[in-house]
RNA sequence: UCAUGCU
């Protein structure tokens, strides 16, 4: 199986999935029967290729073959719808998987879906996902609530997600991490405060997080964004900063 | 061999 999924992986990630088919006919015909990565590699190629209902579909060849849907056949399914614009679907299919399927959804699943609000600036629901998933017996992650933090973020509302920062720590022992502080650094960035970038970078420092070449990029973005002299100069000093400290500029 | 967050 692995090596036919190997080859169908291939196919999928050039979006070929008419030559993906013909593996999956190769298998049977090899008498390998295809497993749940197999479709699970379909079924992402379809999402990728934005074919939501393509993915519906392949859940049902699936239950047809007889191989039960994983973890990760939920999430790309997720995915897949989300990226489509048809989150509130994409909340019926996690309850089908966990009622129809048996499967129950991880934090991963809840993710997907927050990102699929969260993206869409539907920042009620990206946060009811948070406390159904904590209904559903699943703790939020670092994941979790980056995801959401972007989402204030996104929009110039740097309070917010520091507020969430604290609560990620306060609420579930979470320890934040790079990704986590490059976030909030964003919302800095389109709130075009350079002192707030730095303050960020600061902080990760006291607390021995290295920041990477995203953290860097968006204070330097953020000093740029805000024109004149002065800010320019703030952005050539902390570029060389990345440089001193051993992040190489990208 | 397959799914989620930042420039």
């Amino acid at each position: 199986v692995r090596s036919f999924n190997t080859v169908l992986l291939a196919w999928c990630e050039e979006g070929q999935v008419e030559e993906a088919r013909g593996i999956m006919r190769m298998m049977r015909n090899a008498g390998v029967a295809p497993d749940a990565v197999t479709y699970n590699t379909l079924l992402k190629a379809y999402a990728m290729l934005g074919r939501p209902d393509d993915c519906w579909r392949v859940l049902r060849e699936m239950a047809n073959a007889y191989v039960k849907p994983t973890e990760r056949t939920f999430g790309i399914l997720v995915q897949g719808l989300c990226d489509a614009g048809r989150v509130a679907e994409a909340e019926r299919a996690v309850r089908r998987m966990h009622h129809d399927y048996g499967v129950a959804p991880n934090s991963t699943v809840y993710n997907t879906l927050i990102k699929g609000y969260a993206s869409r600036q539907l920042e009620e629901q990206a946060q009811l996902v948070l406390g159904a998933m904590q209904e559903a017996g699943v703790e939020p992650d670092v994941v979790s609530y980056t995801t959401l933090m972007n989402m204030w973020s996104s929009c110039g509302m740097p309070a917010l997600s520091r507020a969430l920062l604290q609560e990620m720590q306060e609420r579930h022992g979470l320890t934040p991490d790079v990704e986590a502080y490059s976030v909030l650094a964003k919302g800095h960035l389109r709130a075009r405060d350079g002192e707030g970038g730095e303050a960020v970078l600061a902080e990760m420092q006291e607390r021995g997080l290295q920041p990477n070449v995203v953290t860097y990029t968006t204070v330097i973005s953020t000093w740029c964004s805000m024109g004149g002299a002065a800010n320019m100069e703030r952005a050539l000093q902390l570029l060389e900063a990345m440089m001193v400290a051993g992040v190489p500029p990208n």
